[in-house]
DNA sequence: ATTTGCGTTAACAATGATGTTAATCATAAC
DNA sequence: GTTATGATTAACATCATTGTTAACGCAAAT
């Protein structure tokens, strides 16, 4: 089968504009002209290769919300590990995920406020393994001394800490600058202390 | 000065409908007819009185900053308080804050991602308070006995806590519906569970 | 070398969104 | 009751955005 330049390369191009464009502007905010250009092809490109507008996004986010219950998954599904190493490591794990994906968090928190039935979509992929892992993970919070504390609320507290300072990171970039010279070594120190936060409330420091 | 039938009223409710539109779809995503329509009158009257769309959405995102900042000093400024109780009751006054105004942090997120200069807004109403008053939390934090804390650490932990189930509120509201009857139960029981969380990190249980 | 077929483009069509303007309406002031 | 004024509307103008289509080109297959 024959193409005149690129062929199929231009339909990864088209998809790696369109990433980066849909998760800095949002679905509404993106353009499919300023996604053609950027990936340096007509508009009419776009159409050919994805049809719609709508077809292209739904490719993004699919491909994004995939790659966000792997991480989750692997961070913290291994039960070999004994229940301090398993989080701290699964904290680490999904931090450093977020620092090589700062964008995603906020993109997959504004499609599914804009549109929740999606998260059917990330029900059959994550809750039914997560069930497992977090079952697994109460397990042996019941059997920690003197805490009483609940796997749902413990995977919230990290997702919520490791989450945070990449959505709102112009604000904490502005808060931390008051107080850190450098940026960077607010981000580093921020792993840290979410470990040493859940450690600490499930008393294993 | 006479007036046809309404007069200012009907300013308020374009800004009223302004308000709901822009925090629930977003800059792009909402149409100035829709908001118009949603006020019960012609976009015509929404230039009117605003000129153009980004007057008007500019003043609904100061208005809405203006508000954050309030509140987040009057929780946290507090120097009557002891320590213990000044964390706990800010860290609840701040989740009913965002209760009575759920959509109000992914607004401000979205934004701040958007239009990043628009920081320096916040820095000069917020950060030269916020400071004092971490400053002075910085001061009771080194008193405390076996505990090396930071006070910038410990107010981005509470925010992250407190705003994640409000923007990440879908994805919760799944997660939770598998371990909670109720989704008003979870909430609560979140706010709750924050309060423990910063109050065990601090060893103040 | 002709044909076939996909990739590519430029131009166009249609619709939607923002912003403007001239005319109308209601009310208060005189 | 006439006038003056601000509020309101309908209609319009303009531009941006999405999507389509017909023509063109290249390369491989025959």
């Amino acid at each position: 089968m024959g193409s005149q330049k690129n062929a199929n390369d231009t339909e990864v191009r088209i998809l790696q504009a369109a990433e980066k464009e849909f998760l800095e502007k949002g679905y509404a905010g993106a353009k499919t002209t300023d996604i053609a250009a950027a990936a340096g092809v007509t508009h009419a490109m776009l159409h050919y290769y994805f049809r719609t507008k709508d077809k292209l996004f739904d490719k993004i986010v699919s491909e994004k919300i995939d790659k966000l219950v792997e991480i989750l998954l692997g961070a913290f599904g291994n039960p070999e590990l004994p229940l301090k190493e398993r989080l701290s490591e699964g904290i680490s794990r999904h931090f450093e995920f977020l620092v090589a994906n700062p964008g995603l968090p906020r993109f997959i928190i504004n499609e599914l406020a804009m549109h929740p039935e999606r998260i059917d979509y990330i029900r059959d992929r994550l809750f039914d393994k997560t069930g497992n892992v977090l079952r697994g993970i109460q397990k042996e919070l019941d059997a920690l001394p003197g805490v009483s504390s609940d796997a749902m609320m413990l995977l919230a507290d990290i997702v919520s800490l490791n989450v945070f300072p990449f959505v709102a990171a112009p604000m904490l970039k502005a808060a931390a600058g008051q107080f850190y010279a450098d940026y960077g070594d607010f981000f580093e120190k921020r792993k840290q202390e979410n470990v040493k936060t859940i450690l600490a409330k499930l008393n294993l420091l």
